[in-house]
DNA sequence: GAGTATATATGTTTATGTCATATAGATGCC
DNA sequence: GGCATCTATATGACATAAACATATATACTC
């Protein structure tokens, strides 16, 4: 999704845990993103990469592959709703809009999203303390 | 893995995205947790789920079955190490014991977990100043 | 015409959580 | 004894989701 730290991780082995390469392990934010990005403005799959980009100052680049799936699923629940533009030149652009369900998905977002930093913010202190009894640099 | 809100999602629809009811998509949060309880101190699987409850007085309750899992990789990559409990009654325990390797992997799953930290933060201000703006209740 | 930017879409692999189930030893109870 | 229950480890099946790769097509520039 963005650069999560990608260090040398446990050598010896193909897996990368925290420090991964691949794979859905860091948890979900481009549905968020995505919702996000059309509270602000309706917008396309293209276009909303870079908006997500700008509104978060560089700091979250979603893969667009991913962005557009995202965005199919968001549909299929009815979340957004889409249409083919017609304006402009080159190539064609599907335009998303949010639906009033999408504004209760994204509002539930920001509970899971709250609920997460909860999570993340206990298990950093127990990272933290046990890493500091262990005598190791408190970072 | 903890209670992430579950409430009412999108009707009419079989899947559950952020309140969703199972599945990866919340984020990696079993491995860094046992690296945790075991900074704490040794122990064996069914009882690290306890002591991560108590570390995080009930808010952290992990899936044994997942725990038993992510204990057996960090055992493949060479960050714990494990032997059969001799002592006690009642069936057999298996002990774990974080290596060195094991503790520059917390030390990565720390910087890893405040990469995801500081995403949420600003997810979680995006979706919230776009509520706002649509007028939704700034919860 | 070749290369590049725009735009959408899909295939494949990996990481991870969640729920269900299997197996076994130990203990208590009727 | 038989049965439920707690402890303890392990695995199967399924769902969610990111990351990387690739395919297709339009338009603009050199």
């Amino acid at each position: 999704m963005v650069s999560m730290p990608r260090g040398d991780c446990a050598e010896g082995s193909q897996r990368q845990p925290c420090c991964r390469r691949r794979g859905g392990g860091g948890g979900a934010l481009v549905e968020p993103a995505a919702l996000a990005a059309l509270l602000y403005a309706d917008g396309y799959g293209y276009d909303m990469r870079r908006t997500i980009l700008d509104m978060t100052e560089g700091e979250v680049d979603v893969d667009v592959g991913g962005l557009y799936r995202s965005l199919r699923r968001l549909e299929d629940e009815g979340a957004v709703t889409s249409r083919w533009c017609e304006e402009g030149t080159g190539p064609r652009r599907r335009e998303y809009e949010l639906t009033e369900q999408g504004m209760e998905l994204a509002e539930q977002w920001l509970d899971a999203l709250r609920v997460r930093q909860r999570l993340d913010e206990l298990l950093v202190g127990l990272l933290d303390g046990g890493l500091a009894k262990a005598g190791r640099k408190d970072t």
